[in-house]
RNA sequence: GGCGCAGUACCCAAGUGGGAAGGGAGAGGUCUGCAAAACCUUCAUGAGUCGGUCCGACUCCGACCUGCGCCUCCA
């Protein structure tokens, strides 16, 4: 098995991975607060989740991925004077908790599978698993790392030695009530909440009875419980937002091991944001971009994926229009490199890298040229098929072993996307590849990029009115006589009137065919707006 | 005040102590009635500024300048 190398932020340098068990990765990833539509910097972070359990699944490992949804108790605030997330946003569309919850569930899942993000093995909801929270509150408190204090259970930041090691933070450094109020129950300004009860805020949707009252958890302790629950005690990687370093995923891990008085996490990785122009987006402040919002503009939800991997996963992406217009022209040009190693591969068989162990995958040969695509039940499994990697090294020619390899090495290396989107150019344009095994590389390369290349389908039939569409038609058959009798002026007549109402002739071997004009697909200049809109 | 990141061609963006990936845009070419598309070729003697270490630095060190994130919820 190769090695893979992420970078640790505990500790704060690269570090090659070595799971608890051989062969198994336990992973757990920062799911989303499910009170608001997912922005695209949100979504950032579970396309690097994406990356990171298939590169574990290709490179052979045997995942276990989990993801939270929380859907209770998330308060505006980290102290118990804020609102309710949930509750709030309940409030001001008229639906109650659970439906805001599950509206907004659905709507993430919806963008996540537009991404081609596969879904998790365990997705689990906060609610859910209230009682195994109240369990490891018992297990912390027993431990003598909690007191009460005006209706609340905190945790003691200054019974737990190495509190803030993640962050390097130093806790005499730290200013209280530079920014936020001071919780005058407090006794250290990092000390959190595990539970809180209904007597600290009224209007509270979701309660829970607990040996600390009626009330319900704080934010920290659903990851630290859900987390051992589906992965144990201890477990390999945890991942999130570069945001979640100082006081989430640092009172996560306070927590936790205060309970075990283990080891809980062995690595962290934590991605950068996304920022506008005018900064980063937040769900808070208003005025956020979600896919949605791309796709009505034309793109598509994998444009912005390739976008996402054409930057490093810890490097700040400033998000523009113009980035996403070239990702989305690399991206159409990929695939228009693929589908031509199609035609020339022909019967010669490409084969899927699941292929390469004998079966043959039925998405990748043929059929592209024959009518009608392949349906669902042709796509291959999307999912990296563990330990397919070396053998197919093995059967591939030397020039595209070599590519697969600096690609691997590329992935292993701390998730190098943009290496690794090199390397798939880079065996695409290879005039010493054959094209069957040029197409058999670049799909293996494909099962960690995701952008879906094995599931191609030759143009998309641009989607009009059949009445448009049929006069289109007509025009083309008119120019076509034009053509035939050397009456350049009218066929070009035709193709300039066309071409002002967006639709653009090509000429090939096989005839003329037509299609939208890609400008069409710009962004509206309202669109372009980055981040500074009030929220309405 | 604390923690941290970045400044690479027109744009996005990698790697590297000793030949500066890749993509987009642009330019030239092949093809075409002309286009478009596609394909091929081309595109940073130089890496914010100034010093230092070194046989040699874009890469290490220091200073400065500029931009950015976090220390409230937040991916």
């Amino acid at each position: 098995m190769r090695s893979l190398r992420f970078f640790n932020t505990l500790g704060r340098e690269l570090q090659e991975f070595r799971p608890l068990v051989p062969g198994k990765a336990g992973f757990y990833g920062c799911g989303p607060t499910v009170y608001n539509y997912a922005h695209i910097g949100n979504l950032r972070a579970y396309v690097v989740d994406d990356l990171i359990s298939r590169t574990l699944r290709w490179f052979g490992y045997e995942v276990s991925h989990v993801m939270n949804i929380t859907d209770v108790g998330h308060l505006s605030g980290d102290d118990d004077s804020g609102e309710d997330k949930m509750l709030r946003s309940a409030q001001e569309r008229g639906q109650s908790v659970l439906e805001i919850a599950r509206l907004y569930t659905e709507a993430f899942f919806r963008d996540t599978e537009r991404l081609n993000i596969l879904r998790p093995g365990v997705v689990c909801k906060a609610t859910d698993h209230v009682p195994e929270m109240i369990a490891l509150i018992k297990r912390i408190e027993a431990n003598g790392y909690t007191y009460f204090a005006g209706g609340n259970l905190y945790f003691d930041v200054s019974r737990f030695p190495s509190y803030g090691e993640l962050a390097r933070l130093r806790l005499d450094d730290l200013q209280a009530g530079a920014r936020v109020e001071i919780d005058a129950n407090k006794r250290n300004p990092a000390d959190f909440v595990l539970w809180f009860t209904k007597s600290k805020f009224e209007n509270q949707a979701l309660v829970w009875d607990s040996p600390w009252g009626r009330g319900y958890p704080g934010w920290h302790i659903e990851c630290s419980a859900m987390s051992m629950k589906y992965l144990g005690e201890q477990f390999d990687i945890h991942a999130g937002g570069i945001d979640h370093i100082p006081i989430h995923h640092t009172n996560e891990i306070a927590q936790s091991e205060a309970a075990t008085g283990k080891k809980w996490v062995s690595y962290w990785l934590h991605n950068e944001f996304i920022v506008m122009n005018s900064g980063k987006m937040s769900k808070s402040k208003g005025g956020f971009l979600t896919l949605q919002t791309l796709v009505d503009a034309g793109y598509n939800a994998l444009d912005y994926r390739y976008f996402l991997l054409g930057g490093h996963y810890r490097s700040q992406l400033q998000f523009s229009y113009e980035g996403l217009d070239s990702a989305r022209a690399a991206r159409r040009s990929l695939n228009e490199r693929v589908l031509a190693l199609r035609d020339r591969a022909g019967e010669g068989g490409a084969t899927s890298p699941s292929g390469a162990g004998g079966a043959t995958s039925p998405s990748a040969v043929g059929g592209m040229t024959g009518a009608g695509a392949p349906g669902p039940a042709a796509s291959s499994d999307p999912h990296p098929t563990p330990g397919n990697l070396e053998k197919l090294i093995g059967h591939l020619s030397p020039a595209a072993a070599a590519r697969l390899k600096a690609f691997a090495d590329a992935m292993a290396d701390d998730l190098s996307t943009p290496r690794a989107l090199a390397e798939l150019w880079g065996i695409l344009r290879d005039s010493l590849v054959l094209p069957a095994e040029a197409l058999q590389t670049a799909f293996a390369m494909d099962e960690v990029l995701g952008l879906g290349l094995a599931d191609l389908k030759r143009e998309e039939v641009p989607s009009v009115d059949p009445g448009l569409a049929a006069e289109i038609e007509g025009l083309v058959a008119e120019r076509h006589l034009a053509k035939k009798a050397k009456d350049w002026a009218r066929a070009d007549a035709i193709r300039d009137e066309l071409k002002n109402r967006g639709i653009i002739l090509e000429d090939g071997p096989s005839g003329t065919v037509w299609r939208l004009e890609a400008a069409a697909l710009v962004a509206p200049a309202g669109a372009r707006a980055s981040g500074t809109q009030s929220p309405t």
